[in-house]
DNA sequence: TTTTATACATGATGATTGTCATGCATAACG
DNA sequence: CGTTATGCATGACAATCATCATGTATAAAA
């Protein structure tokens, strides 16, 4: 009985904290659309930023909406679930790897400053701005939903690679592109899990030197 | 008080339902040895494979456990964490790996089969049978306790490839294993994350040839 | 202007999970 | 042979997490 009306107390107390008016709303309004898909964005970038550094199942829905700054609740408001957020991270991740292989110059000098880029240190120990493929591409096989973006963006990468930049033939292009795709991603997915850095190192320029 | 009271009661009963001798030790003993050490290899092999298959954070100690035979209890008594159990797997996974390489006939011959059936889509099929490397390789980078036994396994590995199998130089063979090792686990890894199934078998079947 | 839909903060919920606690029969050890 | 340490099953616990519920002010729609 004492403990009873003890917590009756103790819910009541914890309401009339709760209802100060600036606990709602951040103290205002229904948002403007504009501020809204700007949230929304921002969801996404910080979302694939902690994928990448953490992978799916090392990153909850509220660290995420935390980075974001919000809280947890409106997470539902803009996305399906955690698994749709996880596949619009990863076609959003990986459009910017497009983007940056289209950027770069469409030369053999172009090429070889990629793939040195790809594979330097830097870009190993880049926690959350690395590359895609080499933070989630073993995740992403046991994720079906987000297997269908992986899938289309990958197909657009391999054939930008295979135009943007010269290869020994224009009929040896796609293939040639793939290997170097191949080789870069699994380079970088090694030299991250090793931990010796020495070794790591090798097998980046070891990689390089077969690519350039 | 009431509740107390209560509380006490159900204790009690549930005390006196597991006093029933054959809820122990599965109605017997202090095990022996052997087959205590028995049961430890097959907690490794069922970890190791699901691991493989669903990732670290996706296999419960429990599941481990039942796919072995027991229940979740005893698995403190054989090791000393979920990550030691990770960190133990991989070893004995790539310790496989390992050993097929070494097992394969040491000819030109022998390394053009070991990649066809590296790169073969049964491989890139096979749930939890398939290589540690592409299996788990980007989870194992977040995993401090992992990297130790996995340099020491790759770099085992490396050596194992240069030495075993005939490449286009005493001196180029390091550098030749490695971009063939980083080509075959990024291709491998890629192909896997693929929902298109022919694209998938490009992936494989460009890098195959590139190699063979 | 009136009505409605929505983005937000707070809080709750049910499920999962790594780890620990307990009691016991007996193999291993001295 | 007597003692002890161990491997097991059952059960409990605290933490974490994805998702849902609620109340609100207001932008957007009508």
């Amino acid at each position: 009985m004492m403990i009873v009306m003890h917590n009756v107390l103790v819910s009541m107390m914890l309401i009339m904290n709760n209802v100060k008016s600036e606990d709602f709303g951040g103290g205002v309004m229904r948002y403007p659309a504009a501020e809204t898909a700007e949230k929304h964005e921002r969801i996404l970038n910080e979302a694939a930023r902690l994928f990448r550094e953490h992978g799916f199942s090392g990153v909850s829905v509220s660290e995420i909406m935390k980075a974001t700054g919000l809280t947890h609740g409106p997470f539902y408001n803009h996305f399906d679930s955690k698994e749709a957020l996880m596949a619009d991270s990863v076609l959003h991740g990986m459009q910017k790897t497009l983007d940056g292989l289209e950027g770069t110059e469409a030369s053999a000098k172009g090429k070889a400053e990629y793939v040195r880029r790809y594979l330097s240190k830097a870009h190993m120990n880049a926690g959350g701005g690395e590359c895609t493929m080499a933070a989630l591409a073993s995740e992403i096989r046991r994720e079906p939903q987000v297997k269908g973006p992986f899938t289309l963006r990958l197909k657009a990468i391999v054939e930008a690679m295979a135009s943007h930049f010269p290869w020994s033939s224009k009929r040896a292009a796609r293939g040639d592109s793939i290997r170097a795709l191949s080789a870069m991603v699994g380079a970088l997915i090694l030299a991250r899990a090793v931990e010796d850095g020495p070794f790591a190192e090798e097998i980046l320029n070891e990689v390089r030197k077969g690519l350039v």
